[in-house]
DNA sequence: CAGATCATGTAATGCGTTACATGATTTC
DNA sequence: GAAATCATGTAACGCATTACATGATCTG
């Protein structure tokens, strides 16, 4: 039950149902997303339950918004949520699934094509993290100065840039250890298989073509 | 639609329910993990839609057990999905909205607490997936010696362990700012809160004391 | 003989997505 | 006048968890 204790955080500012849609898509997609026929009804019962109330606004231009605040009631049931500990979630990590699997398809060159494509989606998203670290970086200088609640919402970010480039090196190291095992499969005496298949080359792009990997698991421990 | 598919990957050796249950439990629980009282009626459904079959063997002990293997179309299902590209899943990561909200407290001491459990769990964790890299490397020695199967496996665990650590070295940046930011708030003339809470000496622990953090951005990137 | 493990399931409930429905205002 | 944005919602469905139900066999 999640959903009710995010809402409750992001309502200690008031807000419209709309207006915690928006901030799903732009500011708090790093941890969490909401679609708005989730919001709506979510908000309506924690009003119910005593931890929001409502009142309407005219809105500039649209129909009238209805927006939420947070509740003394609200406001302890959020405090015990975040003294109750760190919330683990079970792991469903699609894309690792896909990889655990991959040997189904018996060809390094559609693995190699998948790691590549999983390489930039996330540096795609590594960009826009960046980008909202600049923001508040520029606005207030180094994490030394950032008041109290902007300090809290810079870790959590920084946690999702940590993750985000170990996974982007993980990618790396894993194209090299594709391509390297290729190598090795073609210099053998085992014969190269049959048909037109000319090794790892596909999906290969960027960064020193058959380089042997220099051994890096110490630095990555 | 991810189970589904999951079971399939895990079906091309042939398993009952029960036996998919230990599987999540033992060595999938890194990307995925579900109830047997999921596992059951999808695996129904699955066989219904042609995509599994099952005979029913008498068990060793305890009642009779069905097997499932994979059929050719739920094969191709399998492949179709391994090549229809990363599939991302949208972030809902309860532990990090717990901290982009920590502010609430306004207690230093609770947010490094929280941190500090955070490590500790997450610590739990890597010796569990280290182990089982070990099992990996002591059968075949390195992924250089790894059979294709083994090797899809191995770089997916690679993949879990490198978010973990990544993890943990976040735990330990973030530990050493915030005790950084309540040294300087005492230091300085705003003058300490009254009452009897000395600084962020409870939930401290390892690493050395007041060490002033020495720049490590560059190395994370 | 009590408790763990093997083995299969159903039912109720809750969380989340997709599709649908409505209507005003602003911009091109 | 079409499309985007503001703004609110409902309904149907699917995925996941918790609780419940049953019974055999092995271990201490």
């Amino acid at each position: 039950m999640s959903l009710d204790h995010i809402l409750l955080g992001l309502l200690r500012t008031p807000a419209s149902g709309y207006d915690l849609g928006r901030t799903f898509d732009e500011s708090a997609r790093f941890f969490w997303f909401a679609e708005l026929s989730q919001i709506y009804p979510t908000l309506k019962r924690l009003e119910r339950d005593g931890m929001l109330t409502s009142r309407t606004e005219p809105s500039v231009r649209g129909p009238a918004r209805r927006v939420y605040s947070l509740t003394d009631e609200g406001r302890e049931e959020l405090r015990s949520w975040l003294r109750s500990g760190p919330a683990f979630h079970t792991l469903r990590i699609p894309h690792i699934a896909q990889l655990f699997f991959m040997d189904e398809l018996g060809d390094p060159d559609e693995t190699l094509a998948f790691v590549e494509s999983f390489r930039r989606q996330l540096a795609e998203r590594l960009e826009r993290y960046r980008e909202f670290e600049e923001e508040v970086e520029e606005s207030h200088g180094t994490w030394r100065e950032l008041p109290e609640d902007e300090f809290h919402r810079y870790c959590a970010l920084r946690q999702g840039i940590a993750v985000v480039e170990a996974r982007l090196r993980w990618c790396e190291e894993t194209a090299r250890r594709i391509r390297e095992r290729v190598g090795d499969a073609e210099r053998s005496p085992a014969a190269p298989p049959p048909g037109g298949h000319e090794g790892a080359s596909r999906a290969a792009e960027g960064s020193a073509t058959t380089e042997p990997e220099r051994e890096t698991e110490g630095e990555m421990a």
